[in-house]
DNA sequence: TAACTTTAATTGACTGACCAATCAAGAACA
DNA sequence: TGTTCTTGATTGGTCAGTCAATTAAAGTTA
């Protein structure tokens, strides 16, 4: 056998590049060479890898989905009676959900899941868990908790979008509080 | 004089053709030579009325922009105690904002705000407006209408999200009643 | 243990395609 | 005639993906 075990290395090397290059330019624009220079190997070994570039963004958008569900399921079933509802809802602005790359890097996805089915796929994985949490958090508290779950998966989407759009960028807290605010109210 | 009168044409004629491809696209990624055949002219003419693609985009952002402004202002000052209100929320889910082409371009604008600081003030002129609008329309009606303006802003740009992102794309009147559902809760 | 074999890891160089922007020249109209 | 309108042709540059060749680790044999 040959020097062994290097794949899973450099391929999450690669991911962690790829995110790090697309919240810094802000754009899936970024080419194979940068995204390998950065993770400190040769585009065609990134190639050799992953096969294309588009299967190198699925495979950072997946990580960051991964990501978020390992944060969110970290914190279930949290305490009280609202503790899995408190539990999503700071999962979902965790500081690592919530850095400039990671936040930039969700924005590019949603725009890849225009066009990339795959991709879109995922995205909409990730809608219906997240939905299909709030719904089991929100049953025992809400008289329609279908309609609250909509309405607050939407909010943490646009909080999210002005966070990243925002020149100083918000605060995570600010951001949280927002959310909670529209809870207390909602749920009183 | 010459042939005069062409440019005001040909630019409005760029500007929806640059709408429309980016829409199909469902990306910033189209060509000069794309949307100039769309809007049926050669790519040389393209850069001869805007001068370089970024000002096609910009120019294209401008106009979506200035839509949304025109649309608000013709609902303004609406009836009743909530009539700014349902005005600002009505003009934001308007069908034409709410077409697939539309929102898609939103998207990518956002995305391009991020990189280009002209696209960057462009969007948050139009975030001061909305809010300073709300902030007019909420202050009769709520105790701290700076929370719940920031709220529903955040709400109408999540939602908007969901809709392009939502495979069969969801209801306009769907996403208002969402909207206007938290309205009731805040104001009652 | 030394020589040999096998195979993953790795890269430099290349290709084929695409594209934004330019320019000089032609067409149309007043 | 002069000005705007219009485009074909060109240029300079970029980039994703391929490929042949090299390197080095791990096992095999004698």
């Amino acid at each position: 056998m040959p020097k062994i075990g290097a794949e899973p290395i450099r391929k999450a090397a690669l991911i962690n590049a790829t995110i790090f290059e697309v919240g810094r330019a802000g754009s899936l624009d970024v080419t194979v060479a940068q995204i390998a220079r950065r993770a400190g190997m040769s585009p065609a070994l990134a190639h050799h890898y992953f096969g294309s570039k588009d299967q190198m963004f699925l495979a950072a958008m997946r990580y960051i989905l991964r990501n978020y569900g390992r944060s969110v399921a970290d914190r279930l079933p949290g305490h009280g009676k609202r503790g899995r509802l408190d539990a999503i809802v700071q999962a979902s602005f965790a500081p690592q959900n919530f850095q400039r790359e990671t936040v930039s890097a969700w924005i590019n996805f949603y725009a890849l899941a225009l066009i990339n089915p795959e991709a879109g796929r995922l995205l909409r994985v990730y809608h219906c868990r997240l939905r299909s949490n709030l719904m089991v958090a929100l049953r025992p508290l809400a008289a329609d908790p279908a309609r609250i779950a909509e309405t607050l998966g939407a909010l943490i989407d646009g909080v999210y979008l002005r966070a990243v759009l925002t020149p100083g960028g918000i605060h995570a807290a600010v951001a949280e509080k927002l959310v909670f605010d529209y809870l207390d109210e909602a749920l009183s």
